[in-house]
DNA sequence: CTGAAAGCGCTAACAT
DNA sequence: ATGTTAGCGCTTTCAG
């Protein structure tokens, strides 16, 4: 069954591959005979070009690289299914890796993938390589032709198209939300506190705070850093204590439902004493009781916009280097009032 | 930067390029000096072997075709780690294709890849496909000689391998656990009465009444097709109503939700009246109020499987067809005393 | 020890 | 309207 080639239909019909090329291409030059024959049988035989001559021919693999930390966040694969849903689309396929937030992987990850086996890179960080802030390898495929479209954990000092939620306005819109519905104390719950986009929420959340005149206080931010989740009521439980909160936004899920839990053993009722909101967009929220407020992050949308910006620049139809925002919704459910 | 190739660096040293190529090979042809000045240009200017010139030579592209039904259940997204990480570690790359339940899709996916873009497939059918019975387009792609691992979902006609959970004793195992903690009345829920898995768990689910000698009762399997996860609760509430229930096995943990909200509005309290039990891995059963007792089911342990067997195959390490069980663990938390 | 040449499957410029 | 040829990047006989 070693695949039909165009040489045996070549054979079968006695002409040249040039001949059968051109018939199966459509050419003006075949006589309509030759061609609809030669057409009829490669369809019958399920006749398919073969891709790595193709890509040999073409220097173009119509397949994409994408690089993500993980697979097993909600988010990364609501991204992933907005890449390949709008990659098919357009006639490409998708190599999916998973850095799994190592450095050293997205850099092995790369190295084998720049060998013709893609065309370009859609990717979002590794927690590692952005506290190593190590972008050499970006740049350097960047250099050698290969386009990279970043999303979500961007590397700011790299020149590439980037695809980015606003987490600035989705922690101001919150805070200004939560002062409007009646809240005065309001803290910030964060466990992406070494992470650029863990600094653009808590920016948000200040400047919140100064535009409904609320003051900061420096002691209503918690940052949990490289902690189990399940560690994360015990810390929250003390907090409550000593701090008379009505309202917390968190950067995660996790988080949230920590927040929660804690506020309930510590007397708090949900939503009268206090509301809880998450940067979120899914499958938590809506199964958590009670169901949570969520700011949310479009990840699909963020796919289809990755894919379609860096399909669109390997195709030439454009090649100035954007940056694109996507604004978040605030998802108004059960754990805020 | 048009990529360094074997025709470039016999130039720079004016030696042919099947010199280069043995060099670069290490092969025993060519001298130590021409050879380490070769591998030293080579490794310095960050030479590549172009990855779709060696695939059309080997007639092997060292990449898997995945195709899963969807990247955002918990499973399929573990799964899919499992097989990346095993492919990676053997040199494989791996293309990720959803086929969002959709019977069509598939078809046009393995078409799409069915033109020396892979050596193989791992995947998972569509619910659609699994209903309509028709599994033509992976008979006539195993006969074409692509093998296909099918896991989790698999299509019994077709002669392939194959790595199923053990949806029968997973459940089984969880009504005489049930029984021998004191539970009487248990009720199986599924939302997966039309698949094969489904009706696995299901027997399963008898067998074990048999073994403990509790009566099998028709009206204690509720079975909610094509609904909502909103919806659940509102199927649930009535049940337990009219039934006296204090066991429930779900199929999944969105309805393993519904069946606790469900009964604590109902008053019962949960696990002392009231055990849940879901067919599940991860996330939700791991935040919910009371955390989940669930049949864990081994997505990543299966991904891995999966793709060693089909790389074993690609590589004539074993050539007979297999099929592989993944036995299911009982991970108690508290929804179940 | 090195090189020439054929071939993997396909396209396209250039004959005929 | 059809065929010849070169070439995409690489490996591998076969010759020297």
């Amino acid at each position: 069954m070693g695949k039909l080639t165009i040489k045996d239909i070549a054979k079968e019909f006695n002409v040249s591959i040039s001949t059968v090329s051109k018939a199966l291409n459509d050419s003006y030059e075949i006589s309509e005979a030759t061609k609809s024959k030669i057409q009829k049988y490669a369809k019958e035989h399920n006749y398919k070009p073969n891709f790595n001559a193709l890509s040999l021919k073409n220097r173009s693999t119509k397949t994409i690289g994408i690089i993500i930390p993980t697979m097993l966040k909600y988010f990364f694969a609501q991204v992933f299914k907005g890449i390949e849903k709008t990659a098919l689309e357009r006639g490409y396929k998708v190599i999916a890796c998973i850095s799994n937030e190592s450095y050293t992987k997205e850099v092995e990850i790369i190295e084998m993938l720049s060998n013709g086996s893609i065309d370009g890179f859609i990717l979002s960080m590794s927690k590692e390589t952005e506290l190593k802030k190590e972008f050499n390898h970006f740049k350097e495929t960047i250099e050698n032709g290969t386009p990279i479209v970043m999303f979500d954990r961007v590397a700011a000092p790299i020149d590439c198209d980037k695809i980015i939620t606003d987490d600035f306005n989705g922690a101001l819109n919150t805070v200004e939300h939560l002062y409007k519905t009646g809240h005065k104390n309001i803290a910030f719950v964060s466990t992406l506190s070494n992470l650029h986009i863990g600094e653009q929420r808590l920016l948000g959340y200040k400047k919140g705070l100064e535009n409904v005149g609320l003051p900061f206080n420096e002691k209503l931010v918690v940052n949990i850093l490289d902690k189990d989740y399940k560690e994360y009521e015990a810390i929250l439980i003390p907090f409550y204590k000593e701090n008379k909160i009505d309202g917390v936004i968190t950067t995660g899920e996790s988080a949230a439902v920590a927040a929660m839990k804690a506020g309930l053993k510590s007397g708090l009722e949900i939503p009268k004493d206090l509301s809880v909101i998450a940067f979120s967009n899914g499958i938590l929220a809506r199964h958590s009781s009670p169901k949570m407020t969520t700011i949310s992050q479009h990840g699909e949308q963020m796919g289809e916009t990755a894919a379609k910006i860096l399909i669109d620049k390997l195709e030439k139809k454009h090649t100035e280097i954007v940056t694109k925002v996507i604004k978040t919704d605030l998802v108004i459910r059960d754990s805020s009032r």
